[in-house]
DNA sequence: ACGCTGGCTTAGTCAATAGCTAGTCAGCTA
DNA sequence: TAGCTGACTAGCTATTGACTAAGCCAGCGT
């Protein structure tokens, strides 16, 4: 047990009290990537899955729940929609995570590690692995000098400071 | 854009459709920590609040909302709450992180991260910084041989696979 | 004992979400 | 042209989530 997993305030932040956290990030994001069903659509976008018939699939969601997700994140720029055809075959439509929607993926590999650790009796049925070397991947906070940091590490400042 | 941010799936999980991730880790997350509200009582608590009337004027939550946000993060093991007394005065509690719910920062400092980048126009408002050497932290996928590793670069397999 | 206040709880209301069912429409082939 | 199928859409229902307003109770000091 961390002996104070806070974050501290540092400069204009401090103290807490004196600002409102109505523009934060991490909220914002969290309006973007909207509940429970968004998550499971990006899993199996980042899990392989690219058209509507794998999605219904292997998420397990309703069509209409489905239609509604992708249609949010497209509008929203993580994804984008593409006509494809194999030849003698209809056109069809795939989706593709572009940049934003692959950026969002420490966020669903931190909620695994978490998940791994604290949610599951056994740690969990899949583990993320670095394809090159083959160790086991997780996600974790660093700084641009190189250091790993913990959260009882970490202050808050303002943008704006330096 | 990656040209192809998918994880590829390994060992016993490829092909993809051959498994069911019904007990997917970071689904079962967010069961534990459940909806915007439950990310919003986080993070005033890792900002440092520790009162159920700082929690309530913070998160700007209705009462009954934020009681059933404590409790829920309480009785699965995220918080404590402990009575404490000041000379003088009646009795309160406050709520203290566990581990456990130490360990759920990194979710929120990939939000934060992932927010501050592409659902806000200016980069967002407050920046987390490595207390010791200021340097600002994001998180980041490594892998345990201490590689910076991208989405694309991850590969899905079994937990009892090598 | 009374009054105050902090931390909830209760009951009702309204909004949001997801599912189901049926349907539409486009893009092909026979 | 008809039929098939893939990708949604529309409308309805049930459930869940959050809020408001009022209330309760415990823990103090006077």
């Amino acid at each position: 047990m961390d002996a104070n997993p806070a974050v501290t305030m540092s400069g204009r932040l401090d103290p807490r009290d004196n600002w409102e956290a109505s523009a934060c990030s991490a909220m914002a994001a969290l309006e973007v990537v909207h509940g429970r069903t968004a998550f499971l659509v990006l899993r199996e976008l980042f899990y392989g899955a690219e058209r509507f018939e794998q999605l219904v699939r292997r998420t397990r969601l309703s069509e209409p729940t489905l239609a509604a997700r992708l249609r949010e994140l497209t509008d929203n720029g993580l994804l984008v929609r593409e006509d494809y055809r194999e030849p003698g075959q209809r056109t069809r439509q795939q989706y593709r995570l572009t940049e934003k929607g692959a950026d969002f993926f420490p966020v669903l590999a931190a909620l695994m590690s978490w998940g791994d650790r604290w949610a599951q009796e056994d740690g969990g049925f899949v583990k993320l692995r670095h394809r090159d070397c083959g160790a086991a991947v997780h996600a974790e906070l660093r700084c641009d000098a190189g250091h790993t940091v913990a959260s009882g590490d970490l202050e808050l400042a303002a943008a704006t400071e330096r």
